[in-house]
DNA sequence: ATATAATGCAAGTAATTACTTGCATTAGGA
DNA sequence: TCCTAATGCAAGTAATTACTTGCATTATAT
C-alpha cells in the first residue's frame, strides 16, 4: 500500500468516526489529507472502495486478530478482568463511533461482516475459555454460549453506552465497572 | 396534531428506521405518505423539524414514560426477569434501528437527549428498585449504580447485538438469555 | 539527464436534494 | 351554497456531491 492511498484511507476513517459515512464527502477527504480530490479517484474506484480497503486493514479492525486472551492465568477473576479490560482498551469510544458511522445503508451490507468480526472474536474466545475452565474442573457446567453472551453483552453495552452518552448517562468509571461486574459474575459462576 | 402531519411523521420515522436520517429524502417521505412534497414543508419547517416533532411523541419513545416496573413483586428473580422482558419487548430491533438512524451528525445534537431518555429511565428505575430491596432487607449493600449499569448494559448489549447482527452472531434466544443471565445475576447478588 | 509514473490544478458534469412558489383543485364548516 | 383552509400539481432554484478529464508539474528511478 503506497503512502498516498494509506493517507486517504486513514483520513477517510477518521472522518467517518466524526461524521459518519454519508456526511463524509470526498472533498472533506481531499482537504483533510492534502491530497487532490481527483487523485483519490485515481487510487480508488470510488468512495465506497476507500472504506472497504480500510476495513481490510488490521489497524482499522482493532487488531482483533492479535490474541485476545494473551495471558490467561486460568483464574476466573483475573482472566475475566483481563478480558474486559482488553475489550475496553481496544474498542475505544472512537472505535464505536466508527462502527456506527459505518452503518449507512449504502455500505452496511458490505461493512457488516467486518464490523461483526470483533464481537464474534471476543464471544468465541470467551466460550472457548469457559469450556477449558470447565474441563480443568475450575467451573461448573453451564450453557457457555449464553454465559459468554451475558458477559460480552454487558462489556459491549457499557462501551457503547459510554461512547454514546458519556458521563451524562452514568458516572460509573471503567475500572469501577470492571471490578464490580466481574465480582458479580464471579459469584454467579462459582456459586456453590 | 392533524392527520396529515401525523402521517408525515410516521412515514418519516419508518423510513429512518430503514435507511437512516441522511438517506431518507423528502421525496421518499412524500411518496411513502402519498402526501405532496410541498405540503410537507407547509406543515413543517424542514426535514429536521419532522424528526424532532416525532421524537416528542410517546409513540416514538417506546412509551417509556409508562411505568416500567408495573408489577413489582419484590422478588429478585421475578422482578429482574420482568425488567429484562419489559425492555426487550419495548426496545425492538426496529427501535434500535431507529436510534441508530437518528445518529446523523446533522441532528444528533438535537435527538440525543430524546434517545438517552430510554436508557436513563431504565437505569434509574433499576437503581431505585435495588435501593428499595436493600431497605426491605432482601439484598445486601452494593454500589447500586454500578450494579444497575451491569445489568442494564447486558440487557442493552444483547438487544443491540441482536438487532445489528441477528442470528449470525449468536443463536442464543431471548427467553433463554433472560433466564440464564438473571440466574447468574441472582446468584451473584444473593451470594451468601 | 531523461523517461516514466504520480500528483496537482482547474474546470466541468450529471445527479441528487432540501426547499420554494404560483396557481388550481378539493373538502369541510357555517 | 359559499367561503376558507388544506392540499395537489408543476416547475423551478440553489446547493451539494461523487466522479471525470485534459493538461501542467513534480518526483523517482535508472
Amino acid at each position: 500500500m503506497d503512502k498516498t492511498s494509506q493517507k486517504i484511507i486513514d483520513v477517510t476513517m477518521k472522518l467517518i468516526k466524526e461524521k459518519g459515512y454519508v456526511a463524509t464527502t470526498t472533498i472533506d477527504i481531499a482537504n483533510g489529507s492534502h491530497i487532490n480530490e481527483c487523485t483519490i479517484f485515481r487510487k480508488f474506484k470510488g468512495k465506497k472502495d476507500i472504506v472497504l480497503s480500510g476495513m481490510k486493514q488490521e489497524k482499522w479492525c482493532a487488531n482483533v486478530s492479535a490474541s485476545i486472551f494473551q495471558d490467561v492465568k486460568w483464574d476466573l477473576q483475573l482472566d475475566l478482568e483481563m478480558f474486559m479490560r482488553n475489550y475496553l482498551e481496544r474498542i475505544t469510544p472512537d472505535f464505536v463511533s466508527l462502527s456506527v458511522g459505518l452503518r449507512a445503508p449504502q455500505i452496511y451490507e458490505d461493512t457488516m461482516p467486518y464490523i461483526m468480526k470483533i464481537p464474534e472474536a471476543f464471544l468465541q474466545t470467551l466460550v472457548l475459555y469457559f469450556k477449558s475452565m470447565n474441563e480443568k474442573g475450575k467451573i461448573g457446567t453451564f450453557d457457555f454460549e449464553c454465559l459468554a453472551m451475558t458477559i460480552f453483552s454487558s462489556t459491549f453495552g457499557f462501551t457503547f453506552l459510554k461512547a454514546s452518552f458519556g458521563e451524562q448517562l452514568s458516572r460509573v468509571k471503567q475500572e469501577e465497572y470492571i471490578t464490580n461486574s466481574v465480582s458479580l459474575f464471579l459469584k454467579g459462576i462459582q456459586h456453590e
